[in-house]
DNA sequence: CGAGGCGTTGACAGCGCTGTCAGCAGGCTG
DNA sequence: CAGCCTGCTGACAGCGCTGTCAACGCCTCG
């Protein structure tokens, strides 16, 4: 016979399902946790105990005693714009939430001096299993070299320089910005500006080495002058823009390497008076909300964010959980979303 | 002496700081947890052990064995605009950290017919100590006595009504469109559209009230067709616009009940030609990012939210901690921030 | 000078689970 | 038919803390 607690009002225990099915605690907990050396019909009589008593068991319990979490870690960039963490967010959390994990946020303000004991406190207290880092975090060596010391398993989305041993999703950048740059060629752009992203970001080279490749296929001469660095907010894309538009061959089309920064773009264009698209296409990238909130409303690729950060979290959970890898992530396409930012050059075609 | 297990590599237990305090582990305890009765001498020595030792607390352990799981649940509204989310996020995240709590989010697609199933769930695991309610939360009654019922207490950031036993943290909403609205009238304006909020959410009444009284005030008359129903987002927004511009007497100015919706007013504005601020004025409320990225930026009034956040977490965390109850928080201002998308009116003034 | 109180400390149980290992029935093997 | 394996189940320890309660020394007071 099971043995047996006094029962406590409000919560429900393990003893409390476990004497209803006639079982033993150790029962219940195969039953609940999946394990497959259970007999049916025993299964079906702890299964239904579960459901009248609405049995949860306990978090703090489990992981006292499994030594198990379920808890996945987000360390992330806290920075102004939101708008990729919160693609990032909302995918993270749908694959937690289906998988019975919780997800613990650390946002971090880049750059931080104390980032390592930041994470280290972040990881301290037991509470994280496995972490997901998003761009540009899995590109820290300080904090990866933290992880792999403290066992901690993570999942790298976009990092520029994947390690092998672990997790990592990525997306086709350069393909994307390939299509872009092309895709302006064709509307009789010539002179085109670009604004790179966050030197630290992975994509940033990838976006870049993109848009080189689509000048070069079509003969496009390239000017460094054109070339601005940016750091993925509005406001370095508003500083690149007003030096680019302050130049004497002044671009007909500007690429920003993400939608915050070629809203940054328009806002300076705009505030000069310069006509968009008519006097200056202009192209950003990810798709996130801004892009469709400002007018005009941006042509630019759409990264799929969210599906990456549930990819990640996916394989993430599956490592924790010691089930085998699936084969590694494919990288993801980027799609080309044309929007009323861009037009035809009005530039007389120079011979090519 | 104090007794002793023995020692895991990696993994730093009380014990191991008792025993190299030369104390019992229930001192480490009380010094870790900020007791008063420990004598300062001693607590000096428990300290450097655990800087030493670079200890910290199981979070399991001390969940398990206090029935206090120092996590915080937020549960939002999970909308395609994050701009309010985001801030709530900020504030509620600093304070956590600050007070060595952890913040476990619960996004809610409204209107969900299994929202009392999803917050349930949210509570079960026994993770969440206490509750955040950012609008439009604290006001759905059926969250409101599932907790009541579950004895979770919880803070409410501007509820419609709010519940005196509980915490509540509010805004002068009416006061700020009262200001906006006496500003555009000012500025000449006497055909002033308005675009209300969701009818579920609290400011959205108070909003459309202050809007009302400066009306009156100002003996500017009131006209039915001005008024506009929103729900927050950009859509309803640009939805409403298309309605008060197509009146045969079409407002010199639309106030919209937020920032999301005045991007879309300014869209849909763009869309069609008129010019803003000339032919129209447009100002919306929260002073979010989107405010200052469209173009020409929003005129607004700045609602604190991440530090009415910070306030909610305050609160909630000490009266988690029994630590008696502050004087209620007053509610706070909000601050009139004028840009470019508000001018005079063009029209001639007629009399009062 | 003994009773009582206070400030400080420690022994120990137990929070609700999971891991380990043992037990038992039934079937299979040599 | 002994021996062994396999499938299922349960007893029990223990995860790392906190709550409870008892003990101890020292001080105060009648």
């Amino acid at each position: 016979m099971p043995s047996r607690r006094d029962t406590r009002p409000g919560k429900v225990t393990i003893f409390d399902v476990a004497s209803r099915a006639g079982v033993s605690i150790k029962t219940v907990s195969r039953v609940v946790n999946n394990e497959s050396n259970v007999r049916d019909q025993t299964r079906e009589k702890v299964l239904s105990a579960v459901r009248e008593l609405r049995y949860r068991p306990n978090a703090a319990a489990r992981a006292l005693s499994g030594n198990r979490s379920r808890v996945v870690g987000l360390v992330y960039e806290n920075a102004q714009e939101f708008g990729y963490t919160q693609h990032v967010l909302n995918g993270a959390l749908a694959v937690c939430e289906a998988r019975d994990y919780a997800l613990l946020l650390c946002p971090i303000g880049l750059p931080s001096p104390d980032i390592v004991e930041r994470v280290r406190d972040f990881t301290a207290e037991g509470r994280i299993e496995g972490m997901l880092l998003p761009a540009p975090m899995g590109d820290l060596p300080e904090v990866r070299s933290l992880l792999g010391e403290l066992r901690i398993p993570f999942a790298a989305i976009t990092p520029k320089n994947p390690l092998p041993q672990e997790i990592n999703v990525t997306c086709k950048d350069r393909d994307a910005t390939f299509a872009l740059t092309e895709y302006l060629i064709e509307q009789g752009h010539r002179a085109i500006g670009f604004v790179t992203g966050h030197p630290d970001h992975g994509a940033s080279a990838e976006r870049y080495a993109g848009y080189r490749e689509a000048l070069r296929k079509h003969g496009v001469p390239f000017a460094e002058e054109r070339v601005r660095q940016g750091y993925f907010d509005f406001e370095s894309g508003k500083q690149a823009a007003r030096a680019l538009l302050d130049l004497e061959a002044r671009p007909s089309a500007i690429i920003a390497s993400n939608d915050d920064m070629a809203a940054g773009v328009l806002f300076e264009a705009r505030e000069r008076g310069v006509a968009v698209p008519d006097d200056l296409s202009i192209v950003g990238f990810d798709d996130t909300r801004i892009a469709s909130r400002v007018w005009p409303p941006l042509t630019t690729a759409r990264q799929p964010i969210a599906r990456m950060a549930e990819a990640a979290t996916r394989l993430l959970i599956d490592r924790l959980n010691g089930e085998p890898a699936r084969s590694p992530q494919e990288p993801f396409e980027c799609e080309l979303v044309i929007r009323e930012s861009t037009a035809r050059s009005r530039e007389p075609l120079t011979p090519r």
